[in-house]
DNA sequence: CCAGTCACG
DNA sequence: ACGTACGTGACTGGA
């Protein structure tokens, strides 16, 4: 008899990460059920098994990792979009006659190391598949490995025999074991021999056979003293990384391989789901075009929870008096800023509104202004928008962006599907609040549970409301003057666009890159860099080095950037500048992953400064009548937030000291006195501190600063080397999350890095990178939200007619009074600076001015 | 609809 | 040996 035994877990996560995400029209994700049933697809072809078991992992910690605190954590890590997709995958599974094998306390791993041994036994050919090459130990003349990856959306088999591994390892499998011993492995927490990777562990093994034949011949072996000295103080480490890593066999499964045959399963109950989950050319492959799917059958419904009435209800008036002092679940449908329905909830009974209801706005008003009536939404900032509204204490599209910032859309019916939500049972079936109730309670348990109730309340919520008004408010335009820029600028285009036709000896798209691409390097024979996938690249980057080589190229540089201010920022601003005069920005607070808030319909985080001509943007940014604008930024902030959380004691003094941080950290790292600190120096150790903050590789920062790899190197190792307190923490950090599969900010925000247990390296290390950044950028965006809502809050409480109109991420903005304005100043760089205390100070710089240009220091 | 480019922090 | 800094959004050309 042939075994094929699969590690569901492995397959699954690998097809997850290798396919795009898929979802269904419901937005039921399938992309790992895809992928894994396409792999099991050519597993069975190519492998042709009598039987099949499928190795699942069960959630509780298992005896080989309970030691690490990490791990139980990780696992909660499974982001929804792929745990949405566990259950459907198992029970199809089932149905199409395939064994489903876990063991409480064993992990996958077990289970393929137990019946791999049994077959064994058994004298049966055992087959293993799994993306996971801690299973080529279980290697044996009648044990294979097929490592299955997905690759490009597509399946990828590679069967490992002893041979193999030997051909590639250079050791038996066996031998694998002790590598691991020596070398470690971080992501599963086997320590290793500190000090010694994988080259030094396989050198060893391959010589010495085995890791007690290493530990015999550590006097009588020529093994360097350098090398000794770390295996003797490893020794105890080896030797329970050895049993760390070893594969149990003794899982207490079923081990009579007979009930492993492929049965018959329920074909029409597969054919079902498989419809549901809208994987149509899966049917035909497993061979079920001729089965007649079951019909859906209604679902149960769930005893326990309250059953919901819809009452034709005496008066609004009276639904009012009812709610007085309830916390309720209110949806409503707002179109800008007119509420068009209403529904809420008191978990009794939903009452329903419309706007052809007498006395709705009237209702819908009295109920959002009610501070005793306490509400859970789905969209808080919609609500802010269209009604003074009070009590507002939960926000589904919150909550479920504070649990995962990287879903595309926190929709509360994507909720629903992503966190398994099974609606309350109510009489009006169609009513959205018989899922939002049980969500809410869902999520609200969650970020309860992740310690983010703050984060939510007094942050997030809060800020929904300083947006809705910065949106209202909007940002005054001159529309005059940005159209008669924009001509100016056009004439100019049209002059440049003739020189470069002559210079070229031919017309084309200069906005095509294809085309410019094929004018340089054929036309005119230009050196071309190799770039990019479909062609040269004809980036900035690429032009500043061509520019001695052609006149051309100048004039293509300033094209550029001309055509760049005519359309994105004249034409694209005058399309969006309102009736009132006024930009009316959208201001997204779900959108990216760090925490930062993103602006679209304009984009007004992105408005020129850099470079004089496009900084004149900033012009036509102003204050209305009587008005000035008080802008203020954060000096440094993400860096004195590195300094704070690496508690780097050099990092903190130089900014206690008030010093230039570039500077400090030139003289430091270039071994100068802060006078002979050129510009030169300046700008490079500006640039390190950057790459700090980034994530830093020498290459790159070789690139932009312009100096060789080595030195690059070099730099970076000296930063680390005075600001140790930053090279540590850089460590832990990336460290923590691996163990925990995410990383959090000050505040408690999250971001999850399922990256750092992707097979592939490229993707690894930027999940390092962004395991280093994240907590920076992110605690900094935390910081700002916070300065917004107290800003927000002194200037409602001190009567001030100055808003806010603008956050660009350190900056914030406020249009005041003229007689205010010196007051809006002070509150506003105070209110910055106050907003949280850390180990050194803040600071933040105002400048007052009639335009946005005139402001900005 | 994606790739390339470039504007910002 | 190999690819390369973090986070965004808008516009253009071309499949």
């Amino acid at each position: 008899m042939r075994l094929l035994v699969i590690d569901g877990n492995s397959i699954f996560n690998r097809a997850f990460f290798g396919i795009r995400l898929l979802t269904t029209k419901d937005g039921q994700y399938t992309n790992a059920i895809y992928g894994f049933l396409t792999t099991l697809l050519k597993l069975l072809s190519e492998s042709t098994p009598d039987a099949v078991a499928v190795a699942f992992d069960l959630k509780a910690p298992t005896f080989r990792h309970k030691a690490y605190d990490g791990y139980k954590a990780n696992r909660k890590g499974m982001p929804p979009e792929l745990a949405s997709q566990l259950q459907p995958l198992k029970d199809l599974l089932g149905m199409l006659g395939f064994t489903i094998v876990t063991c409480e306390g064993f992990e996958a791993d077990d289970i393929l190391g137990t019946l791999a041994h049994v077959c064994t036994e058994k004298g049966c050919e055992c087959m293993i598949a799994t993306g996971d090459r801690d299973s080529l130990q279980l290697v044996s003349p009648t044990v294979s490995v097929r490592m299955a990856a997905t690759k490009f959306g597509k399946p990828e088999v590679t069967v490992y025999d002893e041979a193999k591994i030997r051909e590639v390892y250079g050791v038996s499998p066996s031998q694998l074991i002790d590598i691991k011993a020596i070398q470690g492995d971080t992501s599963d927490c086997i320590p290793g021999v500190a000090g010694i990777g994988a080259k030094g562990a396989g050198e060893l093994i391959a010589r010495y056979g085995s890791l007690d034949g290493v530990y015999a011949n550590l006097e009588t072996g020529d093994i360097k003293p350098a090398m000794k000295k770390k295996l003797i103080e490893g020794k105890e480490s080896a030797y329970l990384s050895r049993m760390l890593g070893t594969i149990r066999t003794d899982a207490p499964i079923d081990k009579e391989l007979s009930h492993y045959l492929i049965k018959e399963g329920d074909k029409p109950s597969a054919v079902r789901l498989m419809r549901q989950l809208e994987l149509h050319s899966l049917t035909a492959k497993f061979g079920l075009d001729s089965i007649q799917a079951v019909p859906v059958q209604e679902t149960a419904v769930p005893e326990t929870l309250p059953v919901l009435q819809y009452p034709a209800f005496e008066s609004l008036n009276s639904v009012l008096e009812q709610l007085k002092g309830k916390t309720v679940d209110l949806l409503a449908d707002v179109d800008g800023q007119d509420i068009i329905s209403l529904e809420v909830s008191d978990g009794k009974n939903i009452f329903s509104a419309d706007h052809f209801t007498e006395g709705f706005l009237a209702f819908a008003e009295a109920l959002l202004s009610d501070d005793t009536i306490l509400k859970r939404t789905d969209n808080a900032k919609a609500l802010y928008a269209a009604a003074d509204c009070r009590g507002i204490i939960f926000d589904t599209g919150l909550a479920g962006y504070l649990l995962n910032p990287n879903a595309s859309d926190y929709s509360m019916e994507r909720l629903a599907q992503d966190y398994s939500i099974t609606p309350y049972p109510c009489e009006k079936e169609e009513s959205r609040l018989c899922t939002f109730i049980p969500l809410a309670k869902e999520l609200k348990r969650r970020i309860d549970e992740n310690g983010q109730t703050d984060l939510l309340s007094k942050i997030e919520l809060p800020l929904a409301e300083v947006l809705a008004d910065m949106e209202k408010v909007g940002f005054q335009a001159d529309r005059q003057g940005i159209s008669d820029y924009g001509k100016n600028l056009q004439k100019e285009i049209d002059t440049l666009q003739t020189q470069i036709y002559e210079q070229a000896g031919t017309e084309f798209n200069i906005n095509s890159p294809r085309q410019l691409a094929s004018v340089l390097f054929e036309t005119l024979e230009l050196p071309a860099k190799k770039k990019t996938k479909s062609g040269y690249s004809t980036n900035a980057e690429v032009l500043e080095e061509l520019r001695p080589c052609h006149p051309i190229i100048d004039n293509i540089l300033l094209y550029r950037t001309l055509t760049k201010l005519k359309s994105t920022y004249c034409d694209g601003l005058l399309k969006v500048i309102g009736a009132d005069g006024r930009i009316h920005s959208s201001f997204n607070q779900t959108e990216t992953r760090t925490g930062r808030i993103s602006s679209t319909e304009p984009n007004l985080q992105n408005i020129p400064v850099r470079t004089e001509r496009g900084r004149e943007m900033r012009r036509f940014f102003t204050a209305k009548e009587g008005c000035l604008l008080v802008d203020a930024d954060y000096s440094q902030i993400e860096l004195r937030v590195l300094a704070h959380i690496a508690k780097d004691k050099h990092m903190l003094e130089a900014f206690a000291s008030g010093e230039d941080i570039h500077t400090t950290t030139a003289a430091k790292v270039f071994g100068l006195s802060s006078d002979e600190v050129t510009p030169l120096f300046r700008s490079r150790a500006k640039a390190v501190n950057f790459g700090i903050v980034y994530g830093i590789s020498a290459f790159s920062l070789s690139k932009d600063i312009g100096v060789s790899v080595k030195e690059a190197d070099r730099y970076i190792k000296g930063y680390l080397s005075l600001y140790d307190g930053i090279d540590r923490y850089m460590k832990e950090v990336v460290e923590q999350a691996k163990k925990d599969g995410y990383v959090t900010t000050m505040f408690g925000r999250r971001r999850y890095l399922p990256e750092l247990s992707s097979s592939n390296k490229n993707l690894r290390s930027f999940g390092e990178r962004v395991a280093r950044n994240m907590p920076i950028q992110g605690t900094a965006a935390d910081i700002i939200k916070i300065a917004m809502i107290r800003v927000y809050r002194r200037l409602q409480q001190e009567g001030m007619k100055a808003r806010l109109i603008l956050q660009v991420h350190d900056e914030l903005i406020v249009e005041a009074p003229e007689n205010e304005a010196h007051k809006a100043a002070a509150l506003l760089s105070e209110e910055m600076e106050q907003a949280v205390k850390l180990s050194l100070p803040l600071t933040a710089d105002a400048g007052i001015g009639k335009t946005w240009y005139e402001a900005k220091g």
